[in-house]
DNA sequence: TATTTATTGATAATGCAAAAGCATTTGCAA
DNA sequence: TTGCAAATGCTTTTGCATTATCAATAAATA
């Protein structure tokens, strides 16, 4: 049976702590705090377990490659903000349904990602 | 300086033949049809010059990863069928401004893909 | 047509994310 | 405590896309 590791409670705790994307690399950083052996393979390795559990999500960013998120955010957009590199989990759709493909194509589901400047980096300067 | 070759002519041809986003396999396949030694890594030094020459753009698909495509058509997203799993470029932008992004938020770029089934394919039987 | 040299084809090498192998450790029920 | 499978850390391997190497080929130009 599963058992609850300080290393998986730590992942777990990241990803509360932070609420947004996380990299494989963020994920490594920031538990690393709370169980300093904290090793890359346990990170693959817990991460996949979660997606199995139906904790996490896998998304594949255009610029930042494979990141994982809590489920049950519902739909929701992504916002890269170009100067603290991080991603955001942006509430609500801003796609116009009509008319976002020309007729006869069939539109199932759809991502967005903006980029742009976060509001604790619009402040700061270049 | 830079040669005309068959080779050459032959990638850029595939480009306009198909005019949507093609991945380097495609582009060796379609291009092999012209040049029938047509190799995989004048595809990917191709591919690089023409980019250098502004001829190509490469885009960054969640699921498909890169693919090359044409330049000058202007603002515009990417669909991909589901089911002959091509992508499409669509005119057009189909994002909310105003919304898509919480107070504080400052946009400066997006991405949008869409997925679904394209009007060749609606007719298809799964 | 001969010469020059950019370009090609074939293949080896690289970079990197993800997975696998294995000895050691640890959670947890008995 | 103890037994033991689950889990970890460390290292090595894999898989894949992309790049580099180099002899052979073929555009451009004289």
């Amino acid at each position: 049976m599963r058992r609850n590791t300080t290393q998986r409670r730590a992942i777990e705790k990241v990803f509360r702590q932070h609420d947004r994307p996380l990299s494989v690399d963020e994920v490594l950083k920031h538990g690393s705090k709370f169980v300093e052996s904290l090793n890359q393979s346990t990170v693959y390795r817990n991460l996949k377990l979660l997606i199995d559990e139906g904790w996490l999500d896998r998304i594949s960013h255009p610029s930042l490659g494979v990141l994982y998120e809590r489920t049950g955010k519902g739909h929701h957009h992504h916002f890269h903000c170009r100067k603290c590199k991080r991603v955001f989990e942006l509430p609500g759709c801003a796609l116009k349904e009509e008319g976002a493909a020309p007729d006869g194509f069939v539109v199932e589901a759809h991502e967005i990602f903006l980029f742009g400047v976060c509001p604790s980096c619009v402040t700061k300067t270049d």
